[in-house]
RNA sequence: GUGAAGGUAGCUCAGCUGGCAGAGCUCCGGGUUGUGGUCCCGGCGGUCGCGGGUUCGAAUCCCGUCCUUCACCCCA
């Protein structure tokens, strides 16, 4: 028998990392707000047929990455491996269509993949997320882009690189992969046996691919950003624009093809060199016929999401969030400890923090643990105090004590804590 | 799914040419009867990941397995 653990490419936020996460998240909260996108939350789960239709059968994530599993009544479901399907399922399912275009949303919430864990990579992991819908305007890629670009400052990651590429749309993509997958074929000798079935399944997918031979031969080929139809030329040199007015210094890539089929022009990626081999702290791009896709009206929308283990990876250390109580109650003897617990929830009652010692701790034991906690000021309660119905108040840091009585003793700390503070 | 390196106390690790399982930190207690943080003393705490093998004897050597880490694949 050994001990439970937490499931492999699992992890706990114990306190301390909890709080962090906690501060990372009212980060980004304000920061969304500011740019108008409000919080939407969808189930953890959905029916596997979303994600078979919505993300792309020839992805790796459908084909050999979601928790797949039937509930009891047969359903087949599916624990959520990306956010931006559910919340164009939403978006239909509650006709959001008729609200103000875009609708713009974000999302924290987790994510799950059946992956080798490895650094920056887990089997369930947690996203920030943006998505803007309904709106074909350059400006709202833009608009994503340097959001996203403003998440990364706020909360301190630093020195990432923005790369975009743009993948076309249906006017001129298939004719651009039929001329790629033409070229792969007149060098088939020189790639790896990946990109051979790339070559079949999704030509484009070659272009990450890392063996040598294959970099050499795809340094050659046609690149997409110079096959593109007028429309997504015009579209893309728009969002460049745009883009750099937002401050921003957008380097072109055409490798830059990310692994959902359901990218249509834009599509971004913010590197980092801190992430061992993941280098992607955050990425996204539009997808023009994804709701379509999944059974819904012809409707644009362009979105990303972000890893928080990565922006974690990336960020400078930050400094734990303070988390002492106001006040710690300390008795000297047992008989004052029923009295103790009362004091407490009289100061708690009062909107103070306030902790006491549940561990049957000597007084020195307690003081000690006064200390630790931080708190700004201790209530000392013996015999003495109890027959007199008084309490100690003694200031940790500054120094000092007086005695009380126990009915002034939430007020006077309340008073104290807001003068000093 | 493939490859490599590792699992010893709650944490960080030492011990590994086979011979009684250790340190630091944390936690608890004590240092002239009721006053914290520093310091000193003491204590709690381990099936050496798990299973098998070799041996008089295995934390140490061998095999298997699980887990962790890193990398491939791919993504956040």
């Amino acid at each position: 028998m050994s001990a439970p653990r937490a499931p492999k490419g699992t992890y706990d936020l114990l306190p301390d990392e909890a709080s962090r996460r906690d501060a990372m998240v009212a980060v980004a909260a304000r920061l969304f707000a500011a740019y108008g996108y409000r919080r939407i939350v969808t189930p953890e789960f959905e029916e596997t047929g979303l994600f078979e239709r919505g993300v792309g059968e020839a992805t790796d994530i459908v084909r050999k990455e979601m928790y797949t599993f039937a509930d009891r009544g047969e359903r087949s479901l599916t624990l959520r491996p990306e956010g931006t399907a559910p919340i164009c399922r939403a978006y239909v399912e509650h006709g959001l269509h008729k609200w103000p275009q875009p609708v713009k949303v974000w999302y924290y919430c987790p994510m799950f993949r059946y992956e080798r864990p490895q650094a920056g990579r887990y089997r369930e992991h947690y996203q920030f997320g943006a998505e803007a819908i309904g709106s074909a305007d350059p400006a709202v890629d833009a608009e994503v882009i340097a959001l996203l670009a403003a998440l990364f400052a706020e909360l301190g990651v630093e020195s990432v690189r923005l790369n975009m590429n743009s993948m076309g749309d249906s006017a001129c993509r298939p004719a651009y992969v039929d001329r790629l997958r033409g070229y792969l074929r007149e060098h088939e000798g020189e790639l790896c046996g990946d990109c051979l079935e790339r070559l079949d399944l999704n030509p484009l997918r070659t272009f990450d691919c890392k063996v040598q031979s294959c970099r050499a031969v795809l340094d050659g080929a046609p690149r997409i950003v110079e096959h593109l139809c007028p429309d997504c030329r015009a579209h893309f040199d728009a969002v460049l624009g745009l883009v750099k007015r937002a401050g921003l210094e957008p380097h072109l890539d055409f490798r830059l093809v990310r692994g959902l089929d359901y990218y249509t022009r834009t599509t971004f990626e913010f590197n980092s060199d801190r992430l061992g081999a993941q280098s992607g702290v955050g990425g996204g791009g539009r997808y023009d016929g994804l709701i379509e896709q999944i059974g819904g009206a012809s409707t644009p929308g362009v979105g990303w999401g972000s890893g928080l283990e990565r922006i974690t990876l990336a960020m400078r250390d930050q400094p734990l969030p303070p988390s002492a109580p106001d006040v710690y109650v300390v008795t000297f003897s047992e008989e004052a400890r029923a009295s103790a617990f009362g004091v407490a929830q009289d100061l708690r009652g009062a909107g103070l923090a306030a902790e006491l010692d549940l561990a049957g701790r000597s007084p020195k034991g307690q003081l000690k643990q006064a200390g630790r906690s931080g708190a700004q000021f201790t209530v000392l309660l013996g015999l003495d105090e109890l027959g007199a119905d008084q309490v100690r108040l003694r200031a940790m840091d500054a120094g000092g004590e007086e005695d009380l009585a126990a009915a002034d003793l939430a007020a006077h700390v309340a008073s104290r804590l807001t003068k000093e503070s």
